[in-house]
DNA sequence: CATCACGTTCCATATTGCGAAAGCTAGTCC
DNA sequence: GGACTAGCTTTCGCAATATGGAACGTGATG
């Protein structure tokens, strides 16, 4: 029965519920990812004969899931970029994001935020208020600053250093608490590097918070979320074991809005 | 020979290879396509029973290409978006407009053109010269006017009225032809009613050339193509006629692209 | 001309998928 | 509380469907 199971790898077509063909179609499709690939070479990434891979392949091709160019290869088809079209149009941010900001909450007893950036602040979109007695001072529809917030930096961790200047400049201006540039600049930068960020009391005294981005289809930052606490609950270890929590809910978050991990930032 | 059988008609599943379950679970996401579908529902579109309706989404959900929730329904899911931008990231129009070009070359003896915007002028990606003797003046690479080129009028079909006068009035001034504003705006709204553009000897004397637009999966213009003869073979009558040659193998590109036709302007 | 690489078709076999019907769980109405 | 309803999930015996080895085209390449 099961010959080679062993070779097939990411969706797991053994066990699923019995639908082996359809299962192996769409592992197909996987499979061939962003490459052009020919049908030996599909038929060993796959583990299977070339006849089955042919006659899998042929289906995909016949309903525009693949494309097939003679002595070129099968490669995506336009059906997906159809399809991938209308999954994200109705992809909204909040609905996706819920039960995993649910979740977080769950783990940690704090308040749980998600945003997205909107021109050049931080719009919140949700917020799930946290187990403890400390409240936290923000609504659904605030507009932040991003320099100055955890969930603002975090938008901000793909722009161009080149930016950094202006938009600190034009937060202060706007009534950010002051703030020290430098400074700034040094801790963002690892921010940056580590795929988080942290707010330390700058926005509102007494407020710490971690967050992480969220990323989209095409790898882009497409919102934020952050767990915020009053600073009592909130040490230097806390959050860095925080920050891992934090990333990885963003990343699930990312993952159900079509972000394929897998290549990293440099 | 079995394009897809995304109407109501399941049992044509059947006759295209031997893998029905495959092409039923592809059939249904295409079923799914937009909404939020309950089983039940679901199942009346595919015309299958439940049961099998049941096997096969979850089958597609637990592989990310749907998405459920409890209560609410199925819907499209993150996998597809992932792909989808696979797909798109790797579709070159120029590649995948070529088989239809040379289609319509072959077609139609003339010469047959493909550009894309941009900027505010109509960049010239790939050229197919005409079996007859006229030759025209024109190279991969040229950048043309928008206002004065079949290709370009083409190209902004969609644009907002608003701001015809000042694209008019710019390709003047860099060089383009004159031309009376009032007349070429009267002509421009049959066009984009008509969805597709003509070329009356207004770039070029003694050059006439039929256009039309290129859509994406996103139903935005994302190029055109054009078919362009001496005036001599290109009276009214044939214009016409070609115009619906033109518009159907700039609609074939677009499927390519993961457009999807259907709602369609009046 | 022999060889290779690649795609396509055949066919007997048993694995896989099928759908009717029954089982759950939760909400709603008397 | 008990009887309905709406939705989703699971079971199971039968046969339709998918499987892969092998053979066949076809066009390059040495």
């Amino acid at each position: 029965m099961e010959r080679d199971a062993a070779s097939a790898d990411a969706l797991q077509v053994a066990s699923g519920g019995g639908s082996q063909t359809l299962l192996r179609g769409l592992a197909m499709l996987d499979a061939v990812g962003g490459d052009t690939v020919k049908l030996a070479d599909l038929s060993q990434r796959m583990g299977l004969s070339r006849s089955t891979t042919h006659r899998l392949a042929n289906a995909l091709v016949d309903t525009g899931f693949l494309t097939f160019r003679p002595g070129d290869g099968y490669r995506l088809g336009p059906k997906l970029m159809q399809l991938g079209f209308l999954a994200q149009a109705q992809a909204d941010l909040v609905q996706v994001a819920r039960p995993h900001l649910e979740a977080l909450a769950a783990a940690c007893e704090d308040t749980v935020h998600l945003g997205r950036r909107e021109g050049d602040v931080a719009l919140y979109l949700d917020k799930l208020p946290g187990r403890r007695r400390i409240e936290i001072s923000s609504r659904i529809g605030d507009r932040h600053p991003l320099t100055s917030t955890g969930l603002g930096k975090a938008l901000m961790l793909d722009d161009p250093h080149t930016g950094w200047r202006g938009q600190f400049d034009a937060d202060r201006a706007r009534g950010a608490p002051p703030a020290d540039f430098d400074r700034w600049t040094a801790r963002m930068q690892d921010y940056v590097a580590a795929g988080h960020a942290f707010d330390l009391e700058e926005n509102e005294d007494a407020i710490r918070c971690v967050a992480a981005p969220v990323r989209d289809a095409a790898g882009r930052i497409a919102g934020a979320i952050s767990v915020s606490s009053a600073a009592q609950y909130m040490d230097d270890a806390r959050m860095a074991a925080l920050a891992d929590t934090v990333r990885a809910a963003a990343q699930a978050i990312g993952r159900d809005l079509g972000w394929n991990p897998g290549k990293e930032r440099s």
